[in-house]
DNA sequence: GTCTATAAGACGATAGAC
DNA sequence: GTCTATCGTCTTATAGAC
């Protein structure tokens, strides 16, 4: 491959970028048939034909928003140490989860547009790859009951409580601002729900050190 | 009134109720702008031009099917008992939650994917009420931390807890079924959530009576 | 690679006969 | 009240000049 069509792919590649970005913005607002490419083009910046040349269709697109989310899911996940003992690895997860709410609010939307709708875009690999890793979690879990290291608990219900229950400033954004009265949620706002968390779920499982 | 227009109105309002249901299921599928007034029309079994007399319009059949949710959950909501001590009326409220969405998980899918996307539908209305009714609960939840009856906890973020963890198996009952392997969820699996649930919160709230 | 201009079709809505 | 046929608009996608 030659240096020129290298920086060519590189530019290609950039420009790819922000249109996905603009996607996702797009897609989360609008869902996937509420979304318009003119939109999609407006906000990026560039004509509606140049969406068409570096995406084949509305569809493609999508894919690729849906793919970036997923591959930023996987990235920030992946820092989980197993083996360490229930409070650090429940401490450690919680806030992780919440911290990419915060930081990744338009993916977690996204993820979460496309499972309310039944997940008809969602691949099987990705499908495959959630089992297993609730799956793993879940043995993990019924193994600190088995050793008397947390208190009996459904691990699968536990681990949806922590999905669910973390994903709420994302996904119930406007409601939480309107009980609020806020104009926007602040790092602290999520500092402090994610002490909240850690503390509700050590008490769920029965690891509760505060006096 | 004659009989003759009070029959007419009567059957006038079962076929409105047959188009809002089939207006439910393409809603919650597709969203506002996915749903297909064909495809409502086709799912109610009358013409397409037929639904456009009983609404004005998509908008209008999309109103009028946020009405019927909320109402339907208005409705759900109101037995519940203040004054009643914390355990009774946390359990009470878990269990009656999640009933809810088992019985009703378009009604509860159609409102998430609403608030998901910002709640540009919504009325001020129904957001003063949901302000007040959560403000109530954190304040009678305040009262029981001053009174010691509970463990110390942001009332909010205990309330979007229970929330949010009532509500998974509808808002990603997809996931849900493929992490299970299952066809669909019975009414055993909405029991065994329920129980789990409301252990968890009464160990969040030191409220422990178990063995 | 970029962009304008337009084709091709889908959609919400309605006119008007019954 | 019901239904068919159709209008006008909006949207995706592409052809083809630069």
């Amino acid at each position: 491959m030659s240096s020129v069509s290298r920086k060519v792919t590189a530019l290609g590649a950039k420009k790819r970028d922000v249109i996905i970005r603009a996607a996702e913005q797009e897609f989360e607002k609008h869902g996937f048939s509420g979304a318009r490419m003119q939109r999609i083009a407006d906000i990026a910046g560039v004509p509606k034909a140049n969406v068409h040349y570096y995406f084949s269709g509305k569809q493609a697109l999508y894919d690729a928003v849906l793919t970036k989310v997923v591959d930023v899911w996987n990235q920030a996940l992946s820092p989980i140490s197993p083996g360490a003992d229930p409070e650090q690895v429940l401490d450690q997860y919680v806030r992780m989860k919440v911290e990419f709410t915060r930081l990744y609010p338009e993916a977690t939307r996204i993820f979460a547009l496309e499972l309310l709708q039944g997940g008809q875009h969602l691949s099987a690999s990705i499908e495959n790859e959630t089992r297993k890793w609730t799956r793993d979690r879940a043995r993990e879990i019924e193994g600190w009951i088995q050793q008397g290291k947390i208190l009996p608990v459904d691990p699968y219900h536990l681990i949806f409580l922590i999905w669910s229950s973390t994903q709420q400033f994302a996904e119930s954004e406007t409601q939480i601002k309107s009980i609020y009265r806020r104009k926007r949620l602040s790092k602290k706002d999520y500092e402090l729900l994610a002490d909240s968390l850690t503390v509700m779920v050590k008490r769920i499982c029965g690891l509760n050190t505060e006096r």
